[in-house]
DNA sequence: CAGCGGCATCGACACAGGTCAATATAGCAC
DNA sequence: GTGCTATATTGACCTGTGTCGATGCCGCTG
């Protein structure tokens, strides 16, 4: 069963549809959708357990790793991989008792492609 | 005079050292370091913001145009100006009564690469 | 000089968000 | 079945932050 992605609203909505914000002013539906992806990153354990997720064991990683990389309780660790999933940016599988995370391919792309990096 | 930028601690520090965060996992410092960053940019207010400041006037705006653009009040353009400051992401000139802001170059482009996209 | 326009700062408010302990759920081993 | 392991959820606390009204500072124009 895979987690993440689309549960509730539109929380990883688009984003493809964006252009760059320095070739046209953003509308307010374009910023809000850039901002929650942006609010998901921007927290530094949640940008360490992203860049775990992408480096440890050929771009899979269990929660369980990151309770002891990250130095923060297994609940807190949980909340985190929940944001970034519902922000599209990693999806989970689980298998067996354990939750395997990995990026979700080309999410960050579109991200830098909408800030005109 | 400019302002923005490095007033005090190190609010808009380097981001030019950090690595691909898909490449390598992200250290405390750097994650630390890129969510700073993030942060300024994850509300939908400032990227319209920097959206406006980016394409009005070949690149240039000040303050009085974003009240009503933007519909908020005018300290709250202020104090949202001065967030993207203390970022890096734009710079300010006061030139007479008013301060005219652009965006600073290059760290949109910093930001990205740090990213991986 | 006085008056006004543009911007920054302060204080206060309400709300969102990070954290953890406790609890719940689900799967494996015995 | 019981017990253990891995993860998710709940509830609570506390800090951080977006917002605005009031105020202050500075520069321009009479």
């Amino acid at each position: 069963m895979a987690l993440g992605a689309a549960d509730r609203p539109p929380a990883s909505s688009s984003l493809a549809c964006c252009r760059s914000l320095v070739e046209a002013p953003l509308s307010d539906a374009e910023a809000t959708a850039v901002a929650r992806v942006l609010e998901a990153l921007a927290d530094p354990v949640r940008l360490r357990l992203l860049s775990l997720v992408a480096t440890l064991r050929d771009g899979e990683a269990c929660a369980c790793d990151m309770e002891a990389l990250l130095g923060r309780s297994q609940p807190t660790i949980s909340h985190h991989t929940k944001v970034l999933a519902e922000a599209g940016l990693i999806v989970g599988e689980r298998r067996g008792r354990r939750t395997w995370w990995k990026v979700a391919p080309d999410r960050l792309a579109a991200l830098c492609r909408c800030l005109g990096g």
